[in-house]
DNA sequence: TAGAGATATGGACACGTCTACATACTCGAG
DNA sequence: CTCGAGTATGTAGACGTGTCCATATCTCTA
C-alpha cells in the first residue's frame, strides 16, 4: 500500500504537487503531472479513502435502510409490498450509486435502534446521504431535523435536506379497479394490508374513487385489511368466503397478497378469471409464473430508484433539484381478469 | 459533532485520558473515569469512526459482495440459485453483523470490476473482511492472494486468510433422487443449469450417485442444462418433452428452474405428480405457493449466513476455526411428487 | 533592466483519534 | 528519610490526506 508521501519521493515532487495533480485543485505544470502519474502507475498508488474522508470532513458514502428498524421479523413480513420488490431495488441502487463513485452502508447501531442513534451513527460515518425504505415517523422526522442529505422512497418525509420518490398508487388502484369496471364488474372487494402504511390507504382511496366516479356505491364489507404477506392474505380471503359475499372481482393490495388470495379462490373451487378476477400490484417477477399469469399495476422500480440516487446527489452536491417525484404506474393485463360471469354466484 | 478535545475539556483531562477511559487500554481512576463520562453524556459525544479507522489502520466494515461482477443482468439471470436467495442472505448476514458491531459495506469500483480494482477499492477502504457470494474464479484467487479475510459463500475458496460456507449440494440431490427411487421412479430426468458453476456440478453428481447406488443405469438424454432462470429451464423441459423421451420424474437444479418445468409440463398437459413427479431445490419461499406445492430439498440460509459471519469475525479478530463448512441440507416433501404411475406414458 | 503579474511548487498545519513515552504522584519498606 | 515500585495522567507524535500561505521561477511590459 503505496502512500503519496512515496509518489512524490519517486516523482520528486511534494505532496501537495501529487494532491494537485490528482485533484486538479490548483495548477500544475505538464511536466510534474507526467512525472506524477508515472510514479503513481510505478507503485500502484490509490489514495486512502479513510484519511480523504477525515480531511474533507465528508465521505463518498450512502446509507442504506433496507430492512425494518427492528430487524428480526422473517422476511415474508418485511412491509408493505412484497420481500422481493427490495432486491431489486438494492440492485439497482447498487448499480446507480456505483456508477457515479458512491459506496453503499449498511450501518450497524452499536446503541440500539432508537432515531437518535440511528442518526448519531451516520454522523460518526461522515455519511454523504441517505436513501430509506423502511422508516417509522419518529425515525423520519429525526432524519429531516438533522442536517443529512435524506430520501425517501415509499414514504413521504419532506424538508430542508429531504425529499421522497414514491409510485402514483392511487392512480395505479384506479387503473385496477377501472380495469375491471369496464368488464362489467360491479362488485369489486378489495383486500390490502395496513392502511396506516401510506401504499396501503392511496391505494384503497384509488380504488373507492374509480367506484365513486363510475357510480357504483361502495359495499363497505368488501374491504378488507390484513398483513402484507402471502399468509394473511389467504386467511383474509377465506374469511371474506366463508361470510359468502356477493363479488365477481378482488383487487388485492400487492402481488404477494393476490397469489394468497388465488390460492384462497382456488381451494374454494373458484376459477380464476372464469368466476373471480383478481387484479395484484407491484409487478413482481413471479407474477407473471402464477396459474393464471397475474393482471396487475407495475411499479416503475429502475425510474423509482434512478430518480432517488440522482435526487440524493443533487442535493450533496448542492446542484440541481430535490422535488419530489410521484412515478406513474403502469396495468399490465394478464390472464387473471375476465369479463364478468353471466350468472353470478 | 463534539470531538473527544471537547470532553477532556469539559472533565479537566487530557484527551488520552478519555481516550483511555473509553477503550480500557490503560488504567483510569474512577473518579476521572466518571468526570468523562459525564462530560460525553453532557455533551453528546461519540468518537469519529472515519478517524477512529485512520488511526487504528483497519475499520470495522465487512464488504459485501452480493450482485455479479457486472451488475448489469436482469436479477432473473443472477446466478446459480435464485434471486430471491440472496435478499434472505442479506438480511441475515446484516442481522448477525450489525449485533457484532459491523457494518456492510457495497464498495464502488471507480475503475472498473477488474480483480484487482476490487482488491484494490477493499484496501483503500480498509476494509476489515468480505463476504462473496458471486465470484468468478479470478477474484476468488485475487482474494485469496490478498491478506483480507474473506468467506465465500457457495464458492470453494480456500486459503491463509479465507474460508468458505456451503450447502451439501450433493447429498441433497442425493435425497431427492433418493426420494423419487424409493416412490418407484426409475427414469429420472435431471434439469439443473450450468455445470460449470460448484452448485450445479454437485447437483448433478449427488443425482447420478443415488442412481448409481439404486442400481439404476442413467441416461444421458434425460440430462440437461439451461440457465437458471424459470425461462430456460421452461425451454429446456419442453425440449425435452417434445422429444417424447420416456421419463416419470424430474429433479431440478433449483426451485425456479422447477417452476419453469412446472409450466411446461402443465401446458404439456401432463399433471404434477399424477404423471410427472417434480422435485426442486433451495426452498424458496413460494414454493410452497406453487400448484401443486413444490417438493424440495431446502438450503439452511440463517445457519449459512450465521457460520459465515462468525467465521470471518473470528479471522478478523484472530480468534478461532476457520475451517470449511458445509451445512446439511433437507428433504421437505409437498404435493409434486407422488408414486410411479402405473403405465408409463 | 526593473518591476509586476502570472504560474508552479513546497512547507506547514489541520482533520480526530490512539498510544509510546515521560513525568508526577502515592505508598510502603528498609 | 530515601528509594523503588506501582499507578495515574499529560505530551507529542503518528495515521494519510487536502489546502492555505509563502516562496521561487518565469514572462512580459515599461
Amino acid at each position: 500500500m503505496a502512500t503519496s508521501e512515496q509518489v512524490a519521493q519517486l516523482a520528486g515532487v511534494s505532496r501537495a504537487t501529487v494532491s494537485r495533480a490528482l485533484n486538479g485543485s490548483a495548477r500544475v505544470s505538464d511536466e510534474a503531472r507526467e512525472r506524477v502519474h508515472a510514479a503513481i502507475a510505478a507503485l500502484g498508488y490509490e489514495p486512502d479513502v479513510v484519511a480523504q474522508s477525515l480531511v474533507r470532513q465528508h465521505s463518498r458514502v450512502i446509507a442504506v435502510s433496507l430492512f425494518p428498524e427492528d430487524n428480526n421479523l422473517p422476511l415474508s413480513h418485511l412491509g408493505q409490498t412484497s420481500q422481493y420488490f427490495y432486491l431489486g431495488v438494492l440492485q439497482n441502487i447498487e448499480r446507480e450509486a456505483v456508477a457515479l463513485g458512491y459506496d453503499l452502508l449498511l450501518p450497524s447501531r452499536p446503541h440500539g435502534n432508537s432515531p437518535e442513534n440511528y442518526i448519531r451513527s451516520l454522523q460518526t460515518r461522515r455519511v454523504a446521504g441517505a436513501i430509506i425504505l423502511h422508516a417509522t415517523d419518529s425515525r423520519i422526522q429525526a432524519l429531516i431535523h438533522a442536517a443529512i442529505p435524506t430520501v425517501f422512497i415509499d414514504r413521504k418525509g419532506q424538508g430542508g435536506h429531504a425529499t421522497y420518490v414514491k409510485s402514483d398508487n392511487m392512480d395505479g388502484a384506479r387503473r385496477a379497479t377501472e380495469h375491471l369496471l369496464s368488464l362489467g364488474h360491479r362488485h369489486i372487494a378489495f383486500l390490502t394490508g395496513q392502511t396506516v402504511d401510506l401504499a396501503g390507504m392511496e391505494r384503497l382511496l384509488g380504488c373507492q374513487q374509480a367506484l365513486a366516479y363510475a357510480g357504483v356505491a361502495p359495499d363497505p364489507g368488501l374491504v378488507r385489511q390484513s398483513g402484507w404477506n402471502i399468509d394473511d392474505a389467504y386467511e383474509a380471503a377465506r374469511a371474506l368466503l366463508a361470510e359468502r359475499r356477493d363479488f365477481t372481482a378482488i383487487v388485492a393490495g400487492s402481488d404477494l397478497m393476490a397469489m394468497g388470495i388465488l390460492r384462497a379462490l382456488t381451494e374454494h373451487g373458484l376459477r380464476v378469471p372464469d368466476d373471480v378476477s383478481l387484479v395484484g400490484f407491484d409487478d413482481v417477477e413471479f407474477s407473471q409464473y402464477t396459474n393464471p399469469p397475474l393482471t396487475t399495476v407495475r411499479q416503475d422500480r429502475v425510474e423509482m430508484v434512478r430518480a432517488a440516487v440522482h435526487r440524493l446527489i443533487a442535493m450533496i452536491e448542492g446542484t440541481g433539484e430535490a422535488s419530489p417525484l410521484i412515478i406513474p404506474t403502469q396495468l399490465i393485463v394478464r390472464k387473471s381478469t375476465g369479463p364478468v360471469p353471466k350468472d353470478v354466484h
